[in-house]
RNA sequence: GCGAGUGUAGCCAAGUGGUUAAGGCCCCGGGUUGUGGUCUCGGUAUUCGUGGGUUCGAUUCCCAUCACUCGCCCCA
């Protein structure tokens, strides 16, 4: 196998019985974002570097280390890192920013990182995300966090968890986190080498450190006591309160995670997230949250908006293992001066509502019998010289003319 | 970028410092079953990820390298 062709690290072939459970996925979302009025956008996988630069942030792991980025006639241009960015682009550049408000829109595709793979995380992988603009009040939050919640529990989803903090703006966030850091300046030595990186870069991911000798500074009066008192500002905290209530009255439970913050710039107020024990390291399988000055960033009138992602990997790794789904009829034909007849048959069959495999072998009749028995196939349409073509059904043994069959209703499968 | 583990056919796998590297599934071909999932015969690894070393001899020992997996960081 030495020099044969591989596909390239952290990327996947998805084969027919795995893509039957890409498609029930979809096909589930797409119809959900139907009915709650949001339309499908599809934007390119590449755009100019500078998208993200100035939408994710530029300080942003994903941005700064994790992009696909290369040059083409003097142009940069990346591999898409994730969709917000790309949605409102084409959000303000299309003019959608003159419909009537709210925005709501859906979009799926892949998305490149430049990671190590490990479980649940791939360089290309697939989100599927919404984005609602217009709308600046609680409502927004609420029917977009309600609109995640519904399509993973339509899919029938285990031991989901909503976790949800409000991180204020981009104000409210700056003096926390020199809060925090104030308050860890007599312990910064005594920190792992990951959180001491994280005391400057970002103060926030400190709390959820595995280190035991961490968790026991952080456990400690001073970090919970500032924990404890809310720090964003009023209008952020009001505005939570209301999202939460909402959420409670509609029955999504839901739990604040006060470490919980996002890795990309553009987020204020609240963020969420929706994780499932089931998948080992990587658990999130849906993140979003608020971005009220992403539009006016990316060059467009000042517009608020909430979304979210989720990952399909990662979804459809918990759904279980669908069985193939076996044709209803298997077209048996002794040889080949017979296949037009066999094709002629399939088709009329097909034009029934019936789903058909033809077998081109051309081996022994009771081979090809033989063939379909093992896939499960109920019927069997017998193509052979000199004989009226017929159907032999093989849970009940009888044979029927084809022309019979074919005015039968058909059969539950 | 850092850390750990694994690497024998499409898949699951046994194996040993020494003539032709077990077995099972799948796949392919033949026979049998009157036109059916049975049974039966046969076929599918010049080779044990790759390169080098030790050795009279290595799939088995050593080194390197590559690939995959898991974890850190970060995220969906």
């Amino acid at each position: 196998m030495g020099n044969n062709l591989q596909r390239p690290k952290g990327t996947q072939d998805i084969l027919p019985d795995v893509a039957q459970q890409w498609q029930q996925v979809e096909n589930t979302a797409n119809s959900l974002f139907n009915q709650w009025g949001y339309g499908e956008i599809r934007t390119p996988n590449l755009e100019y570097t500078e998208l993200f630069l100035r939408g994710v942030g530029e300080t942003t792991d994903v941005v700064n280390k994790e992009m696909y980025r290369f040059e083409k006639s003097k142009r940069d241009y990346s591999l898409r890192p994730e969709g917000t960015a790309g949605v409102v682009r084409a959000f303000i550049e299309n003019g959608l920013h003159r419909t009537p408000k709210p925005v709501r829109l859906w979009y799926t595709g892949p998305m490149f990182r430049y990671e190590r793979p490990q479980a649940g995380r791939q360089r290309q992988f697939h989100q599927l995300g919404i984005e609602q603009f217009g709308i600046a009040g609680p409502s927004a939050d609420t029917e977009v966090i309600a609109l995640a919640w519904a399509l993973l529990t339509t899919l029938g989803l285990p031991d989901l968890a909503l976790e949800i903090n409000d991180i204020g703006s981009a104000a409210d966030r700056e003096a926390f986190r020199n809060q925090l850091r104030n308050a860890l300046t007599d312990h910064k030595t005594a920190l792992c080498d990951t959180c001491q990186h994280r005391y400057t870069e970002n103060p926030f991911r400190m709390l959820d450190c595995k280190n035991p000798s961490c968790q026991t500074i952080y456990s400690g009066q001073p970090i919970q006591a500032l924990l404890a008192k809310p720090w964003t500002n009023a209008d952020s905290q009001a505005h939570f309160a209301t999202v939460t209530k909402a959420l409670t009255e509609l029955g999504i439970p839901w739990q604040r995670n006060h470490t919980l913050v996002r890795g990309l710039d553009y987020y204020n107020g609240p963020v969420f997230e929706i994780t499932t024990t089931k998948l080992g390291a990587q658990n999130t399988v849906c993140g979003g949250g608020r971005y009220d000055s992403l539009v006016e960033t990316l060059g467009g009138p000042e517009t608020p908006g909430v979304g979210w992602a989720l990952g399909l990997e990662r979804l459809i790794s918990l759904l279980p293992a669908s069985a193939p789904v076996p044709p209803d009829v298997w077209v048996a034909i002794a040889n080949t001066s017979l296949l037009t007849q066999g094709m002629q048959a399939a088709t009329q069959l097909r034009n029934k509502g019936y789903t058909v495999d033809t077998d081109l072998s051309h081996k022994k009749i009771g081979k090809q019998i033989d063939a379909a028995a093992k896939r499960g196939i109920k019927h069997v349409v017998l193509v052979e010289p000199e004989r009226e073509i017929t159907v032999k059904t093989l849970t009940t043994s009888q044979q029927t003319p084809l022309t019979d069959f074919l005015n039968q209703p058909i059969a539950g499968r």
